[in-house]
DNA sequence: CATGAATGAGCGTTCATTCAT
DNA sequence: AATGAATGAACGCTCATTCAT
């Protein structure tokens, strides 16, 4: 609602400049590329201006600042990783094939660790700037907050009732799916992103398989 | 304080190297509260003057330079609290007593976990700053390699031959333990460190556990 | 004004390749001014800037550096001006009208008084400044060397085998020519510049004179 | 006289330091080669502090300012280049044994090269700080002019009446010597300085000869 | 006498942003 | 729509100078 709601700002944003001409393609393609090489503050307007063959000029007119330049790379990104993943992705997820929770996990973790992969640049410079910006962490997060952890606690509830989780706290188990993950995003695509090599399916099975030792139901056989 | 506090350790040992002034000692203080705030790029030596109440001219005097600077609030962090704690560490939890892996990785956890929360700011500008610099990410890593997984590697071969866990190669454990320790202590202190709550004990024994039973050997029983 | 005004001709040259702009020009004439007034170190950019009525950046965004302006204000009378110069006023005047070495020293003193007096400041920003500068020196004087000297050698040599000058070394000769008309040259624009006075044709005949009689051939008579 | 008056205030500042302390030695060798090497504003008290092994503090409290050290380094050299040269050289010289102008020359010549050989760095401080100083310059022509131009005008007087010199105005004559041998020095002591090479007697006979060649009066017999 | 920590004005330089064309 | 010259505030840094010890 208010001109602070950073996500308002940003939609609102993007609605203006639908059409997007051949020069604010090539600066928004220059951008995310030096902004995930050298980071937000390291890059300056005119780097990328000569970079993407426009005028300085050219990127002012079209986002304004450079502040909005930033936005206008995330938010494409952000929409697509919140509210689709919410809506579409558990639409997908959550049919009656899901037998259980283990599956759903591996089919969640491969969607969403696809979809970083192909946005790569992107996620980097997300979790960077949210470093230092408080008005995108409190923007982003109640965001999150609201679409994905709740549903995930409906998941999770689902799977506890049916008996196949262990009996520790929705809150809890959220935690460690949230740190598990997020920590392995973190290491493998900023923190040492060298690697060109692609996220292995027998790598995220073994994650899958060693999160779900951890929050599986123990049998009573013992 | 505790001798875990590096801040009193880095300004009583320059104090007895270079005599530190008063002065001195306020910019370091000054400078590492606002680095962890705001990150190093967007922190200017002017503010940094006025804040810890000297002329700019008094920071130049004594760290020759805004990096020089930086360097120095991180170079005793880790080229000599780290080593010589890592080895205390290692001596202290790897005694007899201690009977099993999940005891020893308990220890560790809760000594690490301490640490970092007395050192919480300078824990901040690391992790901030090792992602934009390869500089210091290539000093860096080497030698956590050296000092910490070698160590760590030693701790899980003796377990693993005594049968105490899973027969996962080393290397596969040693990243599950670092990226689920790493993700926990990077969102509590780096993505959401708002909250003054400390780190609850009970919350440490949660992701024991929860590690445990990822990497326990599992009973031969079925 | 006459083809020996450097400034003009670099102003025309420049406009032509790179299309100089009103503020430009203003930089490049203020500097000069500024640079032969104060000397280079003791000229800043800021006062540049204002004595030229343009903001500091625009400096900045023209020339990059501080030095780059001096070399942008030097390199032109250095690398173009010059060996261009000499080989005109050598062809002029090594016409077979010039019927002996007097009639010669007497054209080129004049000839490059002259061009001097026309760019009175940059020579003397010139001379300060390779005083203090061995890379402007050392890519001054080869240069120098290979243009004039060299030049000038085969002038005295074709003149003394001719009869008319004294059986010095040539290498002799230059440098009592180097000295006197580089003394007279240092001494009237650069070491006590004040003087608007211009300088006197019949000044310039009196060196001449003074000069062919160190290094006419004394008649065989005595 | 007045406080203007430079050298008045040269003097008089070393009238009050007159016991120099090791350490203010130490600073005035060091200065005047860090002065000679790189120029008087491309070195800092800090550095000069540094390589005499001093505190910064100590050259001011003995020279209250840069530019007082400036003066005691050139105050000794110039007393002995200007008064002494007028009252101690001209007496020596002068005596009856000085047969002819062509011998007072030489032994002039001589003389002062000799002693700027000597004070080789000074004379290049000198020098390059007289070409940025209006003070300097203002105050220290009339010096010149009036202790060592009217001696030497009565000099030559003394041997045109004699019928040894040439017909021309002394001060015509004047200026010749002085661009000659002041040309002769800057070249080889400031411009040039790199070569250890003292300066060859021969050098100087060769210049005498030549100065001689054009001021000598010409003999009538042809 | 000597020290050296502290100062603060001034420097060269960068850069997001504006605006006339 | 696109340009790029121009801006000026802010930056990191230097240095002659002061002063308490």
């Amino acid at each position: 609602m208010s001109k602070n709601n950073l996500l308002d700002a940003m939609i609102a944003q993007t609605k203006l400049s639908k059409k997007q001409t051949d020069k604010q393609q090539k600066i928004t393609e220059t951008a995310i590329k030096l902004f995930a090489e050298k980071g937000f503050a390291n890059t300056s307007t005119s780097e990328i201006a000569k970079a993407a063959g426009v005028a300085e000029g050219t990127i002012f007119r079209h986002y304004g600042t450079k502040d909005n330049l930033l936005l206008s790379v995330l938010l494409p990104f952000l929409k697509e990783s919140l509210p689709t993943m919410a809506e579409d992705v558990f639409n997908e997820l959550l049919t009656d094939q899901v037998a259980n929770f283990e599956d759903f996990l591996r089919a969640l973790a491969k969607n969403r660790i696809a979809f970083i992969n192909e946005n790569k640049e992107i996620f980097q410079i997300f979790v960077k700037e949210v470093l230092y910006s408080e008005e995108l962490k409190n923007e982003i997060f109640p965001y999150i907050s609201e679409n994905i952890f709740q549903r995930i606690a409906k998941v999770v509830d689902h799977f506890k009732a049916r008996g196949e989780l262990v009996d520790l706290p929705t809150i809890t188990i959220q935690r460690l799916l949230f740190t598990i993950i997020g920590g392995f995003l973190f290491s493998r695509f900023v923190l040492l992103p060298n690697q060109e090599e692609t996220i292995d399916e027998s790598e995220i099975d073994q994650i899958v398989q060693f999160i779900m030792d951890g929050i599986r139901k123990k049998s009573q056989s013992e």
